[in-house]
DNA sequence: TCGATATTGTTATGATCATAACGATACCGA
DNA sequence: TCGGTATCGTTATGATCATAACAATATCGA
């Protein structure tokens, strides 16, 4: 006997297998992301920072100069939105971007050293932040949790 | 002794606690929203569908009648995206709005007969879709992804 | 070598997203 | 009842997102 209704304006319908938004992967991953997300904006939203920036200068920091497309794939992001990315970043001199001599379509891209001090700043924030959004579980729930979401991720 | 950097133009930079972009959930989450909702897309695409439309549609289907901005809150969104959704699927008929009697403040919002049946035959869709999603995890891993996924969205 | 094919970055379009500020309406306690 | 407070929807701004079409450059096989 599944969810009352209170005073719905009109009837609830139903289809044949009693189906639920809930029990969809998609919805439960958006609403963690949102937290997650949520999480820390709240925490480096000070540094004028979203998400998405963040995890682009954390992998220049991890891997050094890469070309715009790398990175993009890097940071899971398609050609169009790491553009933008780069170029926000870009205005506040935290990278540089420069021609590659050997291949001509590529725009390598590096931290400046404005950038390095920022992320090494950021790196313990967005640690304790990863802890924030886990603490409703425990050690082994952690670790079990990142293998399922890393087999949905790779497909 | 983790990663090997093959041919980086700069050399790779080190933080104490030898950081990495994917042990953060943040990360992982949004790469698996990703894939998941190109799922999605990719099966209810040539209904000319996204996600959170999608998401809309079945959440009225599910509860009837309700206010915008509670609609907003069982899809989460924020009112001004909710809003922007509903007029998209408004202007095709797909749902409905009136004002509230009793409160002036509402807009009450629901489905349409087209609207009605397109959720009917998206459900099925959209099940197969999440079998897909969680096609590289076995049934009890499934379940236990869920309640991981709902204690963090809860908070 | 040269021509088909692939890759990179750009542009354009449209749809989410979050946040802040705002007017209108409801509610609620003194 | 009446005035402060809360809620709802709107507007504006800026940042993701995905997709398709395009030009420039590389690459690779005939």
């Amino acid at each position: 006997m599944p969810r009352t209704s209170t005073k719905a304006a009109a009837p609830v319908r139903r289809v044949a297998s009693d189906y639920r938004l809930e029990d969809q992967v998609g919805f439960l991953l958006r609403r963690a992301y949102q937290r997650a997300s949520s999480n820390l904006v709240e925490r480096i939203g000070s540094y004028d920072l979203t998400a998405p920036q963040y995890a682009t200068l954390a992998r220049l920091y991890e891997r050094g100069a890469l070309s715009q497309n790398l990175l993009g794939r890097l940071v899971a992001m398609e050609p169009a939105n790491i553009r933008d990315v780069v170029l926000r970043l870009k205005k506040r001199r935290l990278l540089a971007t420069r021609r590659d001599p050997t291949d001509k379509r590529l725009i390598l891209i590096d931290l400046t050293t404005a950038g390095v001090a920022l992320v090494e700043q950021l790196i313990p924030i967005e640690i304790e932040c990863t802890a924030t959004t886990l603490a409703p579980l425990k050690a082994d729930q952690r670790r079990l949790l990142y293998e399922l979401l890393g087999r949905l991720a790779e497909g």
